[in-house]
This record gives structure tokens, sequence and C-alpha cells, in this order.
RNA sequence: GCCUCGGUAGCUCAGUCGGUAGAGCAAGGGACUGAAAAUCCCUGUGUCGACAGUUCGAUUCUGUCCUGAGGCA
């Protein structure tokens, strides 16, 4: 194992990432790194579909459950760690398998991404939100655009938290974010990258995320999250924009029925698999195994192992 | 049985003072560099419940019928 060695595991929610993962891990002795921005915060194992010490089968995973709920993440802090975590396991020998379906946090380990160097700043972000607030999307635009025109292309002016946040690091560095257009974000961090992607069909998919949220509630979703939110975690928490939370916090105010909850649940989650896929079908050498193609995947699945040994061993 | 209000896009509804219709959500596609399970962009032809009448022309007016909700008996 080198330090170029990377395995990585993506896929749309409940499409299977978790258990191919797992196998890999155990195959080829590895240890799985979980790239997902919600698995992170403790005290959601349920709704963050994290796997139970059984599913686990003995194999470590990384990144999972390890920051308070009141507490904000981002990017930035998760790339760091990642990376981290991806070098200890690699020195000690083992396979690090990378395995998650935040496509940004996939991107910003894999790939050559330099975040800015300035992380939020509470007075600049409280000063665009004013401005935005009183002047609407198109005049706080319009300052970005002045500022830097170039940026400002890329962003949607009704993206206001992007806007924001590009006002943010113009204010903090004065100039615009030039990594945006660097290239070399493009290349890979670890050269030796193999990238598999679990997928169904989608009507399929969609089956199986309604099953799944069926099959938490089983699980003691609506305890977990009710346990989550007397802990004093709030709406600007980024926690609270779990699927899930956000949700049965209404229905705990009486402000939604239960069964109208849980159909939201449902939805949010067919729509997040759906951007999901967007972000990915963009990567490339992704070895695709659609499990609605069974006589496919074994097949393909013997080419990826394959690949892994060629490579890594 | 009578009265009232409905029956319009997959769902919830708006609208057309008569010239065949539009929002939100869903669905599909896309973007994405420190909140990313977030945020944002693009895409809307559907026997306007059925039949008949009036009209140059009806989803829009009139009548009958079917159907849903509520009220009165």
């Amino acid at each position: 194992m080198t330090k170029d060695d990377l395995m990585v595991v993506i896929g749309p929610t409940a499409s299977g990432k978790t258990s191919l993962a797992i196998e890999m891990a155990k195959k080829y002795d590895g240890e799985i790194v979980s790239c997902d921005s919600m698995q992170i915060y403790k005290g959601l194992p349920i709704s963050t579909a994290q796997p139970t010490e059984e599913e686990k089968e003995g194999v470590v995973h990384h990144l999972i459950g390890f920051v308070d709920v009141r507490d904000n993440f981002s990017v930035g802090e998760y790339q760091r760690l990642a990376r981290e975590k991806i070098a200890d396991i690699q020195s000690r020998g083992k396979l690090p398998i990378l395995c998650g379906g935040t496509g940004l946090y996939i991107d910003s380990v894999i790939y050559h991404m330099d975040f800015a160097k300035v992380s939020e700043d509470k007075s600049i972000r409280k000063k665009y939100t004013k401005y935005y607030d009183e002047n609407g999307a198109e005049a706080l635009y319009s300052l970005l655009n002045e500022k830097a025109p170039d940026l400002a292309k890329r962003i949607h002016q009704n993206n206001v938290n992007r806007v924001i946040r590009a006002l943010e690091v113009f204010d903090l560095t004065g100039e615009a974010k030039k990594e945006y257009y660097n290239e070399t974000m493009k290349q890979l961090f670890y050269k030796n990258t193999i990238i598999v992607g679990t997928m169904w069909d989608r009507k399929e998919l969609y089956e199986r995320i309604n099953k799944r949220v069926d099959i938490m509630l089983q699980n003691g979703l609506i305890d977990e999250i009710k346990a989550i939110l007397s802990y004093g975690i709030k709406p600007e928490n980024t926690a609270y924009k779990a699927i899930g939370c956000k949700e049965l916090s209404e229905y705990f105010n009486g402000k939604m029925a239960l069964d109208e909850a849980i159909d939201k649940i449902k939805q949010y989650s067919r729509n997040y698999a759906k951007r999901q896929i967007t972000w990915f079908k963009r990567l490339n050498d992704v070895f695709w195994l659609n499990y609605s193609n069974s006589e496919d995947i074994n097949n393909k699945k013997a080419i990826v192992f394959s690949e892994i040994e060629n490579i890594y061993f």
C-alpha cells in the first residue's frame, strides 16, 4: 500500500455503498473513511444510516459520529481530517476506502481542491445577509459583480448563500477565488484512485429509499430526533438540516401530522438522491455497478476486484 | 328528496367579465470550492367531469346528468 492508493465508493443514498465498502474492506484488509456530511454527527446513527456494529463486521470505520450536533462543520475541515485518516491507514499498510454520498466532500478529498484560506466570518455574513434582506438578491449580486466579475459569472444571483460566501472570501483576501479556475483541481490527489459507484434504476432506488425510511422508523428514528432536539439543536445548526430532523420537529410542534412528516422525509430523500446522481455523473472513470441488472453485477464486480488487485497488490 | 359549494397538469389549487389555461409541490434535466442531506437554475398540451343548447367561437353562459363535500329535512 502506498500513499497513492485510495479506494472510493460512491452512490446515491440507499444504494448499498456501505455494504459494498465493507465487503471490500474485508476482502482487502481495508478501513473505511466515511464521506458523509451528516454521519459525522453524534447522536444520529439511525437518521444518517450509520452502519451498526453488527453491520460493520469488525471493519474499522472513521469519521462517523464525532461532532456535536450543536457544532457546525465544513468541507475544509472534512478534507483535512479525511486526508489525515487516509495517510494513517496507508502508513499501517491497509487499504483506505473512502465511502459516502456527499459529492463535495468526495471531490475535496480525491481532487486537488484548495479551499480559500479563510473560514466563516460571522460579522461579514451578517452584514451581507442584512444587505440582502433590505435590497434583494439582485443588488447583493451586483456587489459581487463589481468586485469579482469573473467569479460572479459562475454563481447564479439567486443563490444567495454562495454569493455571500464569495463576497466574504473577497473581502477577507482581497481577491476572487482563483482556485475556481484552476485546472489542477481536476487532477487526482491520490494517483491510484479507483472509484466504484453503486446504482439502481430510478424507480427501484426510490422504492428502496421509501422502504429504508420505514425501517428507520421501526428502529427508533422518532426517539433519536426527539433526543437531539432536546440537546438544544437549533434550526441554524447544520445537523438540523439532516433529512428527518426538520420534518419531525414540525411534527413535535404540532405543525405537521406524523404521516405527512414521514412522507416528506421520503420525498426529500428521493430529491436528495437525484441531486447526488447529478453530481456523480460528472465524475470520470467510475465503475458503476447497477444492481437493477443483477446478472451484470458479478461480472462488473469481478472487473473491479481485478483492478484493485492489479493496482494495489 | 331539497339547498349550497366543488369537479382544471401526477397532487393541492388559481384563472379565463366567452377567443381552448397557470402557480406551488411532484417528475425530469442541470449547477455546485469552507452551511452541501444545504443552496440554486431550466423544463408545464392538460378530452379545463359528461352530454346537449345559445354563440362565428364555450373550459368560461344555460340546461340535464354523473360525481365529491357540507347543510336542511
